[in-house]
DNA sequence: ATAAATTTAATTGTACACAATACAATTTTG
DNA sequence: CAAAATTGTATTGTGTACAATTAAATTTAT
């Protein structure tokens, strides 16, 4: 490859990816409006989907953002009555991250929403789980 | 596959991908920070080292990104000296974006750091170019 | 036990990201 | 040619992202 090539946009994976990531979220938004979440909080719901009650930090690990994207975030999903934000009582500076019953009920018109998405787009399943499986791999050598 | 593996945070490639962004964003973070720019800045900078002029509107195309991030965006490099900002004689709506002299000299420093992301990540260069191909060919699909 | 270090969450400040809107210039149409 | 539609950029408002700092609670070390 040309040395000037190096540079060149089109040859840049992260951009690929930085665009893709964008890309993706705009085709979740409409299906999202009519849950009135963002997709960010939809992930905070599909984790809280599979467990009832989480702590903040292990939150962030899960979905590798920091607090400071969280905070924020949760406490619009709190306004909702999605969730609630209770501080643990043995450690007062662990916050607990707790699933209403309306966030609950969500689920159910959530669940529809991959397969909605799987069909807009006109794509094999299996390239998108092996893309998924390449995707992961290269999570796993940024972060050694 | 389970009713309720649909909704899992593990099977999604979304988050994958967007997982994969924020994190590729991190790996470049320090090599920019010592040129003085962000990610999406370093972009621009990019389109512009490929073609010195380029219109807002066409910046926008090549990026997938909208006016109203690349406006504030322009107007932070305008200041540090990086870009020229002028309209077009011919039709004054048309915004021209061009690369200052100081623009230009940056890409001696830049052109480093595609090599050294590399180098930081211990992957094989056909495994991210085959990635890339599938990243691309994802895009295409969601954009019909 | 108590001072120092550590852990954890919240806060602050800067910078995207984008929908919705506004506005100005150009092009199209009757 | 004048009204309507279109085009293109800027502005506004909401919502992430994340580094840096602050503050509070716990743990560790003496």
């Amino acid at each position: 490859m040309d040395q000037n090539d190096v540079l060149k946009l089109e040859n840049q994976l992260c951009f690929s990816i930085y665009a893709a990531s964008r890309a993706i979220t705009k085709v979740y938004r409409p299906f999202l409006e009519r849950l009135g979440i963002t997709y960010p909080q939809y992930l905070v719901m599909l984790v809280l989907w599979e467990k009832d009650k989480i702590t903040l930090k292990d939150l962030c690990k899960k979905l590798y953002l920091d607090s400071g994207t969280l905070t924020p975030l949760l406490k619009r999903l709190e306004t909702m009555d999605m969730v609630k934000r209770v501080r643990s009582s043995e450690d007062e500076r662990v916050l607990c991250v707790s699933i209403t019953d309306k966030g609950r009920n969500m689920k159910q018109e959530a669940i529809k929403i991959p397969e909605c998405i799987l069909g807009s787009l006109n794509t094999d399943v299996r390239a998108l789980a092996n893309l998924k499986n390449e995707v992961d791999q290269l999570l796993i050598d940024i972060n050694e």
